[in-house]
Order: structure tokens, then C-alpha cells, then sequence
DNA sequence: TTTAGTGCGACCATATTGATCGGAGATCAT
DNA sequence: ATGATCTCCGATCAATATGGTCGCACTAAA
């Protein structure tokens, strides 16, 4: 329930680990290929390298062809957050599927739906959780930002 | 991504449909049975047949079989969050596979892995928001809001 | 006893995810 | 400049999870 997909977790540590690399003490600013983060962490490598292109192709990361090629953080890693990854590797974070009906398909149950609006709060409150915190806090073991239940404010009608 | 599934989905709205009836003006106290829900919201009989039965199983409602049967709320709306109702129908709600390791399998990545104490960290926050609501929060006699939102694609990179 | 209803289990279809393969493009060494 | 090698990249296949269905046993009221 609520799972995030293995991709997800691929995408997440491999960004954590271009992340350490790029901007530690040992070689700052090297660049970070498949195979390592591969062996490193036992990710299957195809798979990770799908991952990777994904990242890429949404501007996360860079990449750079050729031998000594790799990747490379496309910003500072305070201005990723983990929404964007993860919006990133699997679409629209959306726990309902009533939050984008396009034209064609709406559900069924819409004209007496009883729980969309609150659904749709929770969803904004995981979403402003997910945004909130960026790649940077994941790494220095800074602490996060502690959320507020909008159960709090109630749920407006 | 971060979906929750149909049978969740259900389990709500059939909560939230026995509630209002139950603590209703119209005709309070009055059990519900799955045909009456089912017609309302266009949900198939059979599943929301199973969903219900995992909800009384569980004892957030209770059954009343034969003739004149049907379903109450086992406690008042208040009392149940909707971690609860989530949890009800799809089993502990974690993010992550490692939050919840039995022997025989832990992942691979377990021993380098970076992530799993931020993740967790988010797991905690969400489970908290969806603990804090309760059924009784989401009702509130005035339904169907219609957002129309074309501002829902609003995400920036 | 009949009838309307729930309880319960097994079963199939489909959608999503996980994993794999072969090729294209770019860079370094010679 | 040219070949060889290493990387990225797109399309394809398999496994798993989910959504949905069917049939029958049990219970209680009329």
C-alpha cells in the first residue's frame, strides 16, 4: 500500500550517490557511471540505466557519452526535491485517479462521489511533504521538515 | 504513483455512505446493505460484496446477516482514521520494503543502502496525516464540490 | 420452510512493474 | 583520421499485482 516502485528506490539511491560523489571530500566533481553505482549498491545494471536515461531526459541529471563518460548532477542537490524524482521516474504522484480525468475516461462514480474532496487534501499534503524535502536533506543526515496533519485545520467543504 | 487502490477507494466511499446514513436526519440507526451502496455509486456488486467483508473482518463495521440485514459502523466515525480503512484492505501501509523485513528476505542493497533512513522518515509523516483523519472529518453533508482545476498541471521543473 | 441477505473461497483477465536485449552515438588511443 | 571501446538509448519480453467474477454455504426473518 503506498508503495514506491523499485525504480523509484533505484532512481533515489543512485541521485544520493552522484550526489556524495560530486560534491564530497574524496574527488568532487567526477563523474559517476552505471557500472559503479551498479556494483555498488546490486542494482541490476540495464534496469538502473533506464532509470538513469529517465533522469536524464527530465534534466535531473547529465550525461556524458563516451569512455570516462557518466553522469553528473544538472543542479545543486538543495534543489531537487524528492517529488520531482519520483514525479520524475513514475508520472503525476496522484493517490486518486480523479484528480487528472482527461475527457475520455471519468469515473464512474464522480456524480455522487462522496470522498473526492478529501481525498484531494490528503494528496496535497503528501505532495507538499514530498517537496519540501530535497535531496540535500537526505544526504548530511539533516533533519526534515516535520509535517502538520490537516486534519488539524479540518477538511473543508 | 503512490496510488491507492479501487478496493481502498470503495472501502471509502462505502464507509463514508454508512456513516451518513447511520448518523444521518433521515433515517438514523437504519443498517445498509452492499446492493443499496453498490447501486448508489456504480461500483460492482461483487467486489464491494468482498470489500465489506474484509471491513467487518477487521471490525470497523458490523455484519447483520439474513432478510432486513446490512452493515453498521462497529464505533462512531470519529473513531476510525482513515490509516485505519487503508490499512484494512491493503495491509500495513509502508513506502518502502525494508521497513518491514522478515528473515528470510531482506534486500540486497540493505548494507550500503542510503536511503532507508530518510525513507522511513517519510513514511512516518504520511502515516501520521492519514492517522490523524477520521471518517468523520471527511463527511459533512456537503458534498460534491466541483473543482474544475485547469491549474492542476501546475508543476514547474 | 421459503426467501433475501451476508460470508467465504477459488478462479480468471488485465494492467503495471521488473528485467532484458540489441543497436546507436560519442570519445579516447593509436 | 580511424578504429576500437565504452557509454547512452529505445524497443521488447516476462513476472507480479490488481481488478473483477463466479458459485455455494450459512444465517435470520417472514
Amino acid at each position: 500500500m503506498l508503495k514506491i516502485s523499485k525504480k523509484a528506490d533505484y532512481a533515489l539511491m543512485a541521485l544520493q550517490h552522484i550526489a556524495s560523489v560530486q560534491f564530497g571530500d574524496v574527488t568532487p566533481g567526477r563523474v559517476v557511471n552505471t557500472k559503479e553505482i551498479a556494483e555498488e549498491y546490486n542494482i541490476p545494471l540495464e534496469l538502473l540505466a533506464k532509470v538513469l536515461q529517465v533522469l536524464s531526459k527530465n534534466g535531473l541529471i547529465e550525461s556524458h557519452n563516451g569512455p570516462k563518460g557518466g553522469y553528473l548532477l544538472a543542479r545543486s542537490a538543495r534543489q531537487i526535491t524528492i517529488a520531482q524524482i519520483l514525479e520524475s521516474i513514475e508520472g503525476p504522484l496522484a493517490i486518486t485517479d480523479c484528480s487528472h480525468e482527461k475527457d475520455g475516461d471519468y469515473c464512474m462514480q464522480r456524480e455522487h462521489c462522496n470522498i473526492r474532496t478529501p481525498l484531494l487534501k490528503i494528496q496535497d499534503s503528501i505532495y507538499q511533504l514530498l517537496n519540501n524535502m530535497t535531496l540535500g536533506d537526505m544526504m548530511g543526515g539533516t533533519p526534515l521538515i516535520t509535517i502538520q496533519s490537516p486534519s488539524a485545520q479540518g477538511v473543508e467543504r
